[in-house]
DNA sequence: CTGAAAGCGCTTACAG
DNA sequence: CTGAAAGCGCTTACAG
């Protein structure tokens, strides 16, 4: 490895003009700036993060943190949809992700300790569990942070408007005729979970919907929208339309619809949460609350950077979510 | 933040020792390691890993590259999955993951400047893309690294069965009586598409199938695979099965031949190559060879982790692969 | 069993 | 415009 000693040596000049003409400070002859520059090209050099990092305190790396206890798992769509445009924001501004974890060496340490060693800059947590001590700590830590995907005052927060999109799913319902409408509700113990729920009993009431019943499908999963739909069929009062607070959970309730021998969408209306690429592609595609996944991601960068250089305040992002009509709903008689 | 000279001066002894008790040094004496270890509990230290990594020259951090010249992306099921269990194996033994692009601080740089720059321990890089000048930069350097789903004989390469995939696919449609197998190809510059094409070939050598055609299908894509399909339809001996070399390819067939208003699985048997998450949940549920994603991370982080401590010779690793029987395939008479 | 000192590769006051 | 020196927070010969 070429270090900043070999530039010194090589162009004559000491290690402090080096490291001057490599980062840009005005007052170093032009003369002076060429020649170095020329021996960093000759000679390969970059410069090590980890030394800069030691003497600078700035590790240009931001820690990025799953919350899994529920175990919902990062191969959900929807995390790496948000994660993707989060690393594309950071990065441009030169920033590099690191994945945080609770071992470190073998040995088990909170996520924020993890954070403090390595040295990060700031921390994403993506965190779908309502109460979590270590996301408490975290928010609580004069480490920068942004959280996604649930709720606090006192740090930045970014999610979707997930109130709206219950209300955008059972107007549309509304819209079309159905006057039974049910909900297969996310786990109780998920941020989003209960604020679709929220949104859907809103507007339930403002329909004077009586007739609404709610399942518990779970932790967003297929098979728990299959369970829970499984529970709705059975019902004396049968619902003619389903809002899912996932789109996975619609699919598992689309799935025990056909099992029953009926058909979506001329037995039942179904609207699912999220858009995962899967909704559009499957046969009926999906009516669904599109998430905008990207959007959430390109928030949490632009919070988190900002209280990295600012100091800002905590900042909440509620990002527009949109309804998709698609073949899973119809107007009824 | 506290550092090891609060401790040393907490308890009195000198930071030599402190950093020997902290790294289990044999040569401390009981007590002493306990008063320390107290104190680190007590003033909550944790050592600062840049430093650490400063003055031992390794960082417990592995780079991860995403070469998606060809726009497949990492939002693909296939790399996510993989990626999980490549970090699931890592952190076990101490190793964060640190994303790596071509960016750092606005400047442009190789992945592998990039890598050297950040001072990671080794590097895992996932390609699609046959021929890379930025890949062969890294297999060229001295820096450990793995290269997951292209090939090289001159550094660490995991990789599906993808040879042996095809066979599978075209035996079974063989078993079922089909005589008329076409394949939807992958993308020419990927090495998995070029595998799987010599792998469907030799087996239709082997039986003799002198009416098979092939449809490239592009990057993988559903869209791809559409029209591929739209293709195989116009032919005048059409095709009675269908080998994709992905399982979007297959699900864009599935959808070409229902918008032609014919039928998976009477008119047309498929099979696709993946088993993603999906391919199990759409009606009828598809066919395919499935791509052991976990395994393949696992394998990619044993390679890389015993480059990194017994500078082993380069290894291959082919992972085997396995036909998952469902609805899109049928006997015909 | 313990400590003083040097060194890892940078940056940044301070001095000239 | 340039350089010598100190410092970031650790580890590790070396000495005792």
């Amino acid at each position: 490895m070429t270090t900043i000693y070999d530039i010194a040596k090589k162009t004559g000049f000491s290690i402090t003009t080096v490291s001057r003409a490599l980062n840009n400070y005005t007052d170093v002859s032009p003369k002076t700036k060429k020649l170095i520059l020329e021996a960093v090209e000759d000679m390969h050099y970059y410069p090590n993060s980890v030394a800069r990092t030691l003497s600078t305190k700035k590790s240009w790396a931001l820690g990025i943190i799953f919350v899994e206890d529920l175990g919902i798992g990062m191969k959900h769509p929807f995390f790496n949809s948000v994660i993707e445009g989060f690393k594309k924001s950071v990065e441009q501004k030169g920033y590099d992700l690191i994945f945080l974890n609770r071992y470190v060496g073998g040995e088990k340490m909170t996520y924020l300790d993890h954070a403090l060693h390595r040295g990060v800059d700031g921390i994403a947590v993506v965190s779908s569990n309502y109460d979590d001590v270590e996301v408490e700590k975290i928010i609580g830590s004069s480490l920068p942070n942004v959280i996604i995907d649930s709720h606090t005052s006192k740090s930045n927060v970014v999610y979707s408007d997930n109130m709206r999109g219950s209300e955008l799913a059972v107007d549309y319902l509304y819209s079309l005729g159905h006057r039974n409408i049910a909900h297969i509700s996310g786990h109780s113990k998920t941020f989003v979970g209960l604020e679709r729920l929220r949104g859907f009993k809103s507007a339930v009431e403002k329909y004077q919907l009586h007739n609404s019943s709610i399942a518990e499908g779970g932790l967003f999963s297929v098979d728990g929208g299959y369970q829970a739909m499984k529970t709705l069929l059975q019902l004396e009062n049968r619902p003619t339309a389903i809002f899912a607070a996932g789109d996975n959970l619609a699919i598992g309730a689309m799935k025990a619809i056909k099992d029953a021998g009926l058909n979506v969408p001329d037995d039942f209306s179904i609207i699912g949460f999220d858009d995962i690429e899967l909704s559009g592609q499957i046969s009926p595609s999906l009516t669904t609350i599109k998430q905008d996944m990207d959007k959430i991601g390109e928030q949490a960068a632009e919070l988190l950077l900002q209280q990295i250089n600012h100091k800002t305040d905590p900042t909440i992002s509620i990002v527009p979510v949109e309804l998709i009509k698609r073949e899973t709903t119809k107007a009824i008689k």
